[in-house]
RNA sequence: GGCCCCAUCGUCUAGUGGCCUAGGACACUACCCUCUCACGGUAGGGACACGGGUUCGACUCCCGUUGGGGCUACCA
């Protein structure tokens, strides 16, 4: 039989990327399978569910491209269907009312057990575990169904064969396999993957960083990047291959592969993955991907054309990591005016020479008519013979001139793209400023 | 506190009793390329938590210790 998992997060915030990684595993898996992925919300808490954090989830799952199949299912939508079972409950005297709650009776002795897909057998004392022989809530006095009750009766309607979730949940088992047995449910089969820790090897959280998928988004993180980082914290291949792009991910991926220890996420290593597949987009993609960020940053009115645009590009293309790192290191293309950084003067225009230089080249520039790399440098390197420079004495000293900076891209390229009017008025401008 | 889970370089991991003087990746260091940065290339440092077993032989199996994490709601 084909298998049937779901991801089941509460809209009570934004996707979080642990959440992500537990969503990945249940698409991964199905697909592999050929099997189906469902999307259920559970939405019982009805002061702490919000439709904003809905619509996140339900975009980020899109935005890194886990489709779903079938509608969504609410959990909100299905309050009678879990009545009419807490009700046969009762009538089987299973579980009883007390004031508007309904309570489960849970066994009171010897002991829960479960199979877990990579934990294997788990086991719980009831005697040894107070909280456990507790009558468990299954409906609150507020009418709506709890959190153990309603997993069960959906996983068990919905005909999930695997449930697939956090470590975190591994104690909620023993709290829904009496209720399954109760109920005369096939319970599915568990698989419990560990949780992605900070680095202090606690549960990731707010406090050590980014932590939802939309922040990733905004910070210009792309999908593949992510999910290809993700699907390896807990998981691997096993033949140290570490780009896999999400067909061959779903190929490979084999959840009896998946680690039971807990993995530190590495915002630095997702950073590298990044920026491999940043390297792998063609231009006019990348430039599509590059021109929120720019509009963003208010220089959507500065670029030249979409063709000057391609070619800084590709300038760019192997020094971005996150596409939002663009507009900072492109910032002079885009600028009228250039702010010089205090090292960069100190370091490069101390020479007395340059100021005649940066004039002579000031000119040089001016009476170009053909402003390509190629041209550029060819007459530029003559310049710089006849005025006794080498490469580096006169090359360092001009991108200070023209960037304020001591890192570009090349520096011929550099010269083109920012285009003659604003070389030449850049070089004018250094040679009086710090002639 | 109780219960449960976990334990290979700083981090992600390969490894299922001999192939391991433990392999790869990120990060780090050096060098090469070079107009800077980045990319790319080469080299280097860096781990089987500890103690008992089992076995001819343990990173691999068992037990204990230590350490870390998770859960202990009419939240999910």
């Amino acid at each position: 039989m084909a298998c049937r998992v779901r991801f089941a997060p509460s809209p009570t915030g934004y996707l979080h990327i642990g959440s992500a990684r537990t969503a990945l595993f249940n698409y991964l898996w199905a697909r592999h399978e050929g099997g189906k992925f469902f999307l259920r919300i559970e939405d019982t808490d009805k002061e702490r569910s919000k439709k904003e954090f809905l619509d996140e989830i339900v975009s980020s799952l899109k935005w890194l491209g886990m489709d779903w199949d079938g509608e969504l299912v609410f959990q909100s939508e299905r309050t009678a269907e879990y009545r009419a079972i807490a009700d046969r409950l009762m009538a089987e005297g299973k579980a009883y009312a007390e004031g508007q709650a309904v309570r489960f009776r849970m066994p009171k002795e010897g002991k829960v057990s479960f199979e877990d897909l990579l934990h294997g057998r788990i086991e719980f004392d009831l005697g040894q575990h107070p909280s456990l022989a507790e009558d468990l809530v299954i409906f609150k006095s507020d009418g709506s169904p709890t959190y153990n009750f309603a997993v069960v009766c959906d996983d068990a309607q919905m005909g999930i064969t695997h449930v697939i979730r956090g470590d975190d949940h591994i104690m909620n088992t023993p709290k829904q396999t009496p209720l399954y047995e109760a109920l005369g449910y096939q319970k599915p089969i568990f698989c419990h993957i560990p949780l992605i820790l900070g680095p202090d090897r606690s549960r990731m959280s707010k406090r050590h960083g980014a932590t939802s998928i939309r922040e990733y988004l905004e910070a210009g993180f792309l999908p593949e990047a992510i999910i290809n980082y993700l699907s390896l914290l807990g998981w691997s291949p096993g033949n140290n291959q570490e780009l896999i792009g999400k067909e061959e991910l779903i190929q490979k991926f084999d959840l009896k592969r998946v680690l039971t220890t807990g993995a530190v996420f590495s915002s630095e290593k997702l950073e590298w993955m990044n920026g491999q597949y940043v390297r792998k987009l063609t231009i006019p993609v990348l430039t599509d991907l590059l021109l929120p960020y720019l509009e963003k940053r208010g220089y959507g009115t500065a670029v030249i054309s979409r063709e000057w645009l391609e070619r800084l590009v590709m300038l760019f293309q192997e020094r971005i990591f996150r596409l939002a790192q663009f507009p900072d290191l492109a910032q002079f293309f885009f600028d009228e005016e250039i702010e010089y950084s205090e090292e960069a003067v100190s370091e490069f225009l101390k020479d007395p020479r340059l100021q005649n230089a940066f004039v002579k080249y000031a000119a040089l520039l001016e009476s170009l008519e053909v402003f390509d790399t190629k041209t550029i440098e060819e007459k530029s390197r003559s310049l710089m013979k006849d005025l006794g420079l080498t490469g580096k004495e006169f090359i360092h000293p001009s991108r200070v001139a023209l960037t304020g900076r001591t890192v570009s891209p090349g520096f011929f390229d550099t010269v083109s793209l920012l285009g003659k009017k604003k070389a030449v008025r850049r070089l004018q401008k250094a040679a009086k400023v710090f002639g």
